[in-house]
DNA sequence: ACACGGATACTA
DNA sequence: AGTATCCGTGTC
């Protein structure tokens, strides 16, 4: 939870690339119902076996897929790094994607994964020890975070796991307004 | 609004 | 084996 909102604001290295993450979600390993953790074992064995920061790759939807970061401390679980701004390669993200709109390259989990080239030989590769695949560390102690709701999922959909920042207009969605 | 597509974890 | 579900994207 506090690491999904510390991440915001990082600039994730990966090759060549980089991009300023601002959009994030939290998974706990326990009792959160829309956490792979809560109907795979896989998931929990990974937890098990791999130390913070780790990342765990899968792919969703037969289509894409997804990156998310091992967190252990207080509580286990995952955060998932849903939008990048593009940095560094943007020229190698705009061929991988397809796209030119630098605003369309990171703006969803799917689509930085393919921007960055990340597949399943990824998965479980320590983000902590390898320069070319990092996360930086914190530019701006004060970066403005909303707190919503998490996206595309049906169990445990109230929980305000998701952090953006604020007004960033490279999010996979704009931020529903709150009621109040 | 809807199709696309494969891994995972179930039921037999 | 067969089925249900899934942390999405692009195009209709």
């Amino acid at each position: 939870m506090t690491c999904a909102r510390e991440l915001i604001g990082t600039e994730l290295v990966w090759g060549r690339c980089s991009g300023i993450v601002v959009e994030t979600e939290a998974y706990t390993a326990l009792n959160d119902e829309a956490a792979h953790t809560f109907t795979r074992p896989s998931a929990r064995a990974f937890i098990e076996r791999n130390e913070a920061g780790a990342a765990y790759v899968y792919f969703n939807y037969g289509v894409h897929w997804m990156l998310n970061v091992l967190v252990k401390g207080n509580e286990d679980g995952f955060v998932l790094i849903r939008a990048l701004e593009p940095r560094r390669g943007i020229a190698l993200m705009q061929k991988r994607r397809g796209v030119e709109d630098e605003r369309r390259l990171c703006s969803g989990p799917g689509k930085l994964a393919q921007a960055l080239d990340i597949t399943g030989r990824h998965h479980e590769m320590d983000l902590c020890r390898d320069p070319r695949h990092c996360f930086t560390a914190h530019a701006n102690e004060d970066a403005d975070l909303v707190a919503s709701k998490r996206i595309g999922i049906t169990r445990s959909a109230d929980l305000l796991w998701r952090f953006t920042l604020r007004d960033s207009t490279f999010l996979s969605r704009p931020v529903k307004a709150q009621r109040r």
